[in-house]
DNA sequence: AGAGATACCTTGACAGGCGAGGTATATATT
DNA sequence: AATATATACCTCGCCTGTCAAGGTATCTCT
């Protein structure tokens, strides 16, 4: 099954984070790997990736450089900031409150209701 | 920890499609159940709620109807249809698919990254 | 009379996701 | 030489769900 992407809304700036914790990446390297990880269930769209890079940057939690290829299309990497890591960590404590709460409220549906 | 409304995005419709599930309900109690659950942790505005029934009946997974107070203030009851505690199921389905995907992709974060 | 709880509703603004479009380079195919 | 595909970046404008702020009305308690 495939992912429905409002219920990933909120979480692709704590994806990207999560990313850039294993060193710096670009866009399209950062997409891709995210395809590869969720066996192709899910992907960003690139208006969705570029503008929040654009986000987080401006937020002071990644920084950008021009990576130095002589050959191919030119690269935008970035790095994650020690406020980004910081964000990263706090971020997913509040993913994993909220999905506790939602996975609690989901399983009252399973509750009584023979009727 | 209080919950980050921009994490439930998406579920609203499933946690009161949950709570119809055990029988008809109207807002301000569903509200109410919702906040007792999650001990104070989450609750709908009225907003985000009244837009979220409205758009549930127009989808045909609700029906509602006037209770007969006689009485206090009016209350304007919701029953869950065949069709609303299908699509009950499945949204329930499709988030524990976003819910595993996402964990596996915050966890990334948690890799490598000593430097 | 006033405060607070119950109970419903609407309007307008806001923010994130994304379709659709654009630019540019390199390689492989026809 | 022309075309297609992959890589790699970016922006504009629409859509949708959330919600602050405002409104209405009833009942109970002080």
């Amino acid at each position: 099954m495939s992912v429905a992407s409002e219920l990933i809304r909120g979480n692709t700036e704590t994806i990207i984070l999560a990313q850039l914790m294993k060193g710096d990446g670009y866009g399209y390297m950062v997409n891709k790997a995210i395809l590869n990880l969720t066996g192709g269930r899910f992907e960003l769209k690139e208006a969705t990736l570029y503008t929040a890079f654009r986000r987080l940057e401006d937020a002071g939690c990644i920084v950008s450089y021009w990576g130095d290829e002589t050959t191919g299309a030119r690269r935008r990497y970035y790095s994650i900031t020690d406020l980004g890591k910081e964000s990263y960590r706090l971020r997913k404590k509040e993913w994993e409150t909220a999905e506790a709460v939602i996975d609690k409220l989901l399983a009252e549906g399973e509750k009584g209701g023979s009727k």
